[in-house]
RNA sequence: CGGGGCGUAGCGCAGUCUGGUAGCGCAUCUGGUUUGGGACCAGAGGGUCGCAAGUUCGAAUCUUGCCGCCCCGACCA
């Protein structure tokens, strides 16, 4: 992509209104853009980033067997009233009317209409055990929206749902999610650590999955052993038993405020690794039974013949936030450093002399072939001077930088700086796109 | 919903107390000089001062009402 032809309203000063830098430094990288309190519209570099973190998510879910639908944004109100959370739910819920008068609400969760959907196709407990999800807005009229997109009225959110013949099922879903959002995060750059968490209203089991970063929102206490934990690996076998797989997360205390146990924790966690400190919700799995089999009838066969409930849980992740707890783990003064697999763009391809004939015939060919070798590269063929070009670079913070100018092509040698660690190094114009495109392709790969 | 604050050019702000017909920096456009880390000179464009009503010869400025946004608290991915 030209820079030329792309859309990036940078800004070069922060706006007032921001008061955390990922929420900074996503309105100054022109990522989104305000347009009513907690609502934004997500501008072409924002976007290319909430669809990296939406796939990753998918490919991780889709690994632990669950299966992706859609459904609506809009609901209505008949069918709340089913599981009587119509009225329970308050003013959070936006509600609407049609023109015929009819209540509709935009959906701030999907439990009604997901058992709605699996009564519809479900009979008996050989159907089982079914993992639904679908990646969807969802609106709750928060009573204070902040930060940016990480307490947004609108959000993406991944919401999964498990159905289960018995408890015990339940849990063997309950934990597939567990490993799954383990790697989820970890693909993604984020160190999110599972801690016991009030499930609220809900009922039942519940881990909140917690980003550790000043500006977060919750105050949690965790054992420090449960920061470097290694993440469970690609080929873990999501059929067989993950308890041995989870059983190193549960161990360690770990609990959110609402939770927390102040005589336990000193008990249980010596004081070296004792960590109380703030942190982002990215992630938060429940167990809750037959909270919505029982009143909305979604009941199996079971092998004696007799109806039961299912047992569901019920599994989300805020994309959209995850932009904002990724840029809180990964910057600096400069600007956004992305982690590879979620970067807007893997390269950013900068011409020194736009206009030259030699630079300019130069970043041609290594975009071209970049590009061939299914690296994505954003290319600065603009005029701009040199310090604008990379202070833009720098903020938008492409991982890698790839600086073609006169002073590098008399030597034929380009620079490649990485933003991670701002280390620069030459290498040959003929060389360069093959060992950029390995680069690239290496960080990629781990999964 | 309670408490606090803000709304003036795309962004950041001054002007409001003490009423006199709107300004600064950045950005944008034109010309020129520059050109490897946010350049310089000269010129230009861009504003129903959040909206409405009122007071006044005259309102960004005073009064009232409304709207929007931000911050602190209770709620949440």
């Amino acid at each position: 992509m030209r820079l030329s032809q792309f859309y990036l309203p940078v800004l070069k000063e922060t706006p007032s209104e921001a008061q955390i830098v990922s929420h900074q430094l996503m309105l100054r990288a022109g990522m989104i853009r305000q347009e009513g309190a907690g609502i934004y519209a997500w501008l072409p570099l924002g976007f290319r980033v909430l669809k990296k973190i939406e796939q990753i998510v998918r490919e991780e879910q889709d690994r632990a067997g669950a299966v992706e639908l859609l459904m609506p944004t809009i609901q209505q109100a008949d069918l709340w009233r089913e599981s009587n959370r119509y009225d329970a739910y308050g003013k959070e819920m936006l509600r609407i009317e049609d023109r015929g008068g009819r209540e509709m609400l935009f959906g701030p969760t999907n439990e009604e209409m997901i058992t709605e959907i699996f009564r519809a196709g479900v009979r008996s407990y050989k159907d089982l055990p079914k993992i639904l999800y679908h990646i969807q807005w969802k609106f709750r009229d928060e009573i204070r929206p902040r930060f940016g997109v990480m307490r947004g009225r609108e959000f993406l959110m991944k919401d999964s749902y498990s159905f289960d013949v018995n408890k015990d099922e339940g849990a063997k879903s309950y934990n597939r999610m567990f490993v799954a959002y383990l790697r989820t995060f970890a693909r993604m750059g984020l160190k999110a650590i599972p801690m016991r968490a009030d499930s609220g209203p809900i009922g039942g089991d519940s881990h909140e999955f917690i980003v550790l970063a000043e500006t977060g929102e919750s105050e949690v206490y965790c054992d420090r052993r449960l920061v470097d934990m290694p993440t469970p690996p690609a080929d873990t076998d999501f059929s067989g038993d993950l308890t041995p797989t989870i059983s190193p997360f549960l161990e360690p205390y770990a609990a959110t405020e609402e939770k927390h146990d102040a005589a336990e924790f000193e008990q249980s966690v010596t004081e070296a690794d004792r960590v109380s400190a703030r942190g982002i919700e990215v992630g938060h799995i429940f167990f809750f039974g037959t909270k919505y089999s029982e009143p909305m009838k979604a009941v199996v066969a079971n092998p004696d013949g007799k109806e039961t409930p299912v047992e569901m849980g019920s599994y989300g992740i805020g994309v959209s936030r995850l932009l904002g707890a990724i840029i809180e783990a990964h910057h600096d003064d400069d600007g956004c450093k992305w982690p590879m697999t979620v970067a807007p763009y893997h390269v950013g391809l900068i011409n020194m002399r736009a206009g030259d004939e030699r630079t300019d015939a130069a970043c041609e060919t290594l975009l071209k072939a970049l590009e061939a070798a299914g690296v994505e590269v954003l290319y600065d063929d603009t005029p701009a001077r040199a310090g604008e070009k990379f202070a833009r670079m720098d903020l938008i913070g492409l991982p890698l930088q790839v600086i073609v100018g006169p002073r590098g092509l008399d030597d034929n040698v380009v620079e490649i700086k990485s933003r991670a660690d701002g280390e620069r190094r030459e290498a040959p114009l003929g060389e360069a796109a093959a060992m950029i495109a390995a680069e690239v392709h290496a960080a990629l790969a781990v999964k």
